[in-house]
This record gives structure tokens, sequence and C-alpha cells, in this order.
DNA sequence: GATCCAATAT
DNA sequence: AATATTGGAT
């Protein structure tokens, strides 16, 4: 009578126990769950810890008080995700030294509802969004590296590299309607573009023009950025980190076309860049009330909802204009900090200093720099 | 999207 | 000094 007692008594204490540790790592997970992107497997620590902790109770309680996880906090929804998309490039990192990159669904596929796990920070209506107001192309698909690519690019983490016929000459590609510009009337004679072996000439080497090429003044062929083309870029920028982090030569190397410059990347790069920004809440007013407030926490710019509310991914989905997806601070998004143990840290020494500047010393990012710019100016 | 310009790093 | 890369502005 008495041992069942106690023994009661125990168990009550521990299950309570458990609950706590629970609650708290909950919280915990809630936290970690904004930089998912950078703390991937922190993040996944704690949900195992979270399970375990779950089986235990339920192992040794019959009743199930948290059977159904009352921890509001769309959990089963939003960790399995992660975990799913975090734990392949776990296994596969030990096997490249190249970045590999989470698999990357286009846009004409359907699937895009399963995870919001924050780190897409393409969305796919976002991107045609913005493609949409830069230019409409008719055929998305035609592109030479359709379906072998694809399917390399889903299974491996290697691209093939592909050869970009100019579009002049293309014939496959979506012709470019560029008739606003002066200078027309030359014709490029597009096989000059280091067909096979010549990779790409160095952004000098082409910017001299003194070659045997008789462009002197000439504009540059008009590049167009076909669906092809503009998914690579995505899938660079997804693996480099979002737009903010990427470089015009680490998206060009990511995306292997041959003949593409690190000037046409940067051109595009930037002005994928402005269609992600903020677009100052497409009115044009309320510059206080509705600008997020950003706060700094471990040189990271969070919003301070966000931050402190930690429900950045709901938070995302309600305050979204056009460019929704993007606008919204994910933590992702963010020049990260975090990158420095990784990936960006073994790229060159450039990422160190620029590094540093851009990412973890906020106020001395772009305003600062600009106003150097200026400043020297005057 | 191509270029020009300035800053910065090597 | 020359070159490479980058970001911002045109």
């Amino acid at each position: 009578m008495i041992k069942s007692l106690s023994n009661m008594m125990k168990y009550n204490e521990k299950r309570e126990k458990c609950c706590e540790y629970i609650e708290a790592l909950e919280e915990e997970r809630r936290k970690i769950n904004v930089f998912q992107r950078e703390l991937p497997l922190c993040l996944e620590l704690v949900t195992r810890a979270i399970e375990a902790y779950k089986k235990e109770i339920s192992g040794t309680t019959t009743d199930t008080l948290y059977g159904q996880p009352e921890c509001s906090e769309q959990t089963t929804g939003e960790c399995g995700p992660v975990l799913d998309l975090f734990l392949p490039v776990k296994q596969s990192s030990a096997s490249t030294d190249e970045e590999e990159e989470e698999v990357y669904e286009d846009d004409d596929v359907e699937h895009h509802e399963s995870h919001d796990t924050g780190i897409d920070f393409v969305d796919k209506n976002m991107k045609s969004e913005w493609l949409k107001s830069v230019q409409l192309w008719n055929q998305p698909e035609a592109v030479p590296v359709s379906k072998s690519e694809r399917s390399q690019q889903e299974t491996q983490t290697v691209v093939e590299p592909i050869k970009e016929n100019d579009n002049g000459a293309g014939s496959h590609q979506p012709p470019c309607y560029e008739m606003s510009n002066e200078k027309n009337d030359y014709i490029i004679s597009l096989a000059t573009t280091s067909s096979g072996s010549g990779r790409q000439k160095t952004e000098a080497e082409r910017g001299g023009s003194g070659g045997s090429s008789s462009r002197r003044g000439q504009r540059k062929q008009r590049r167009c950025w076909s669906h092809e083309l503009h998914r690579r870029f995505l899938n660079a920028l997804k693996q480099l980190g979002g737009p903010h982090v990427a470089t015009p030569k680490q998206i060009r190397e990511l995306m292997k076309v041959d003949g593409l410059t690190n000037d046409e990347v940067k051109s595009h790069l930037q002005k994928y860049r402005l269609h992600t920004r903020r677009p100052s809440q497409t009115i044009p007013n309320n510059r206080d009330s509705q600008t997020q407030h950003f706060v700094v926490v471990g040189g990271i710019w969070v919003p301070q909802a966000n931050h402190s509310k930690a429900n950045a991914v709901a938070s995302r989905k309600t305050t979204t204009g056009i460019y929704g997806p993007m606008v919204s601070p994910l933590p992702s998004e963010w020049p990260s900090h975090s990158n420095f143990g990784r990936e960006i840290s073994e790229e060159r020494s450039r990422c160190s200093n620029k590094g540093i500047v851009r990412c973890s010393s906020p106020a001395m990012s772009s305003s600062t720099r600009t106003k150097t710019k200026n400043s020297k100016l005057s």
C-alpha cells in the first residue's frame, strides 16, 4: 500500500520533471528555429531530446498528458520538414568539398506546400512575380539541359555545365525582345563565346575587348535569362545562403554555365536583390509604424518581433506584400555570420574582411559603405 | 540587362 | 601600378 503510494509519487515527480524539460526544450527549439539554417544540427538535437522525453513519459505512464503535444507551436508541421531537409545534407557533406544543394524543386511542379521551413527564401510565387515584372518568356522549356541536367541536379551534387549560346542565334532560347536600345545594328557572331573548352574569360579579358573581334564600343549582346538559367541562379543562391550573401562570382561558378560572365550574374543579382528587398510596404507611407524594427542578436539583424516572439514563420505569411516570402526577414536570409564557420570561411580571405564588414557589424553595412563612398566623392 | 563608377582586396 | 571583384547607380 505504502509502497505503491510512494511509487506513484515518485512517478508523478518524474513525469512532472519530464514535462518541465519538454517545455523548456520546446521553448528552446522555438528560438533555435529562427536560426534553423545556421543551426540545423542544434535543432535536430533539441528535437530529439524532446522526443526522447516524450517517449519516456509515454513509456512510463498510461495517461497521455503529452501524447498530443499541446505545445501549440505547429511543432509537427515544422520540425519534420526541417529535419528532412537537413539530414541528407549532413550525410552527404562528408563526401564532397563542394557545397551540396538541397534538392531544388522547380516551379513548374506542383509540390510546394509541404514545408514552410523558412529557409526557403525564394518562394516560387514570388519568383514568378518578380520575373514577370521583368520580362515574359513564352517558352519555359526548350532549354537544352532540361531533363538530364535536372535529374542530375536533384540526385547528385553535380551540376552539369551547360553551354549557353547567346540568345541571338540560340534559336532554342526565347528571344529577348529588346527594341529599346539604340545600338542594335551590329550583329554578333556568337560562336565566339569560347565554345567548348575555353571556360569563361575573366571579366578583365572580356571587358578588354581588345581581342580579335571588332566590337569596340559595341554594347554586349543582351543576355537572356531563361527559366533554366534563372533556375540555376536560384539554385546557386540557395547554396550560397541567399541573395544578400552570395556574390556574383560564386554564383557564376555554381551555375556552371559556359559563357556566363560575372557581370551578367551581377546584373541579374542586383535586380534580384532589388526585387527581393522589402518593397516598403507598397504603401509609401508608414515608415515608422510599419517598418520593422531590427535588433542585433549576436551580430545578426533580426526583426524585433520575431526575435522576441520567435514565430517568424507565421508573421511572414501575414506580412507579405507582393514579394512576400522574401521580404520578411527570414533568419536564413540574413547575412549569416555563422557562415564564418562554414562554407564561406574556406572560400577565400575576401570573406574574412568583407564578411565582417557586411555581416557582423551592422552599423558598418551598406549605408556606411555608401557613406564612405560619397564622402570620398565630396 | 549592360555599363559606368567607386571602393576594396590582392 | 595593375588587376579582380563587388555593389550601386544609370
